[in-house]
DNA sequence: GACACATATACGGATAAACGTATATATTAC
DNA sequence: GTAATATATACGTTTATCCGTATATGTGTC
């Protein structure tokens, strides 16, 4: 009955510390995001960003959405009072940083949006 | 100049990503204390305890004060904006834990106060 | 069905974290 | 000075994390 949670303190704060998933968090604070944009801007290679999501969504801060051939995956809503405090304070830092608001500006010229007929996202 | 901060993220989470360390922190908020004192509370190995406090002031979570043989670690004041978010999250998640309430109940009980000689504190 | 594309996972190796034990340092008392 | 105590650090080992590459899975198109 008493499994190791989600929302284990512990858990969380190490879900947090690698810069990678701090990145794609930033990323994914403009909205869904899906991943073959997320590889694009961040210029890592794909299976990489792929881990870092899958871990991303194991401690419940993210969502996925498959569209098609397409995953997106949005900052999931939280009833933890202490993620909602920590995921907070982080969205501010990431308004304010530098590096991370570049990448955020990055963000769709990429990828499946560049030199891509619109029509092809398909629903 | 722009040397890897203290207060990246990345570094803050790592921190507060390990059970002892998050323990430590837990009986610090009840105000300053001396390493024999966490040591006895938490029953673990002296040599983690002051393993885990110097990650934890490296980090600038903590400030320590040494008074003749002992040295007292209390909870830093914080002076950027995420690492006050976190923290007050974490002091809250802190107060409402079963487990962390009982730890905090545990202090003041062990080690250098009991069976000890008021007078024996220097200064 | 075969093929192309988007994404996820598996595997092996490199790096870093955490541990227990032993030892070093610092302080006080004698 | 020696002895005792409190705390910190060093050392070697185990364990966890991250990575790149390869491969598997899922989906749409023909």
């Amino acid at each position: 009955m008493k499994r190791k949670s989600k929302t284990e303190p512990a858990f969380l704060f190490k879900t947090l510390a690698d810069p990678t998933r701090l990145r794609l968090l930033n990323l994914l604070a403009c909205g869904e995001t899906c991943v073959c944009e997320l590889t694009g801007t961040l210029r890592v290679v794909q299976p990489k960003v792929s881990r870092h999501l899958a871990h991303l969504k194991r401690a419940g801060l993210v969502e996925a959405r498959r569209n098609g051939k397409w995953t997106h995956y949005r900052w999931a809503e939280q009833a933890d009072s202490l993620v909602r405090h920590v995921l907070l304070g982080l969205r501010q830092w990431m308004a304010k940083d530098n590096a991370m608001n570049g990448e955020r500006r990055r963000r769709g010229e990429v990828c499946c949006r560049v030199g891509r007929r619109k029509a092809t996202f398909s629903k």
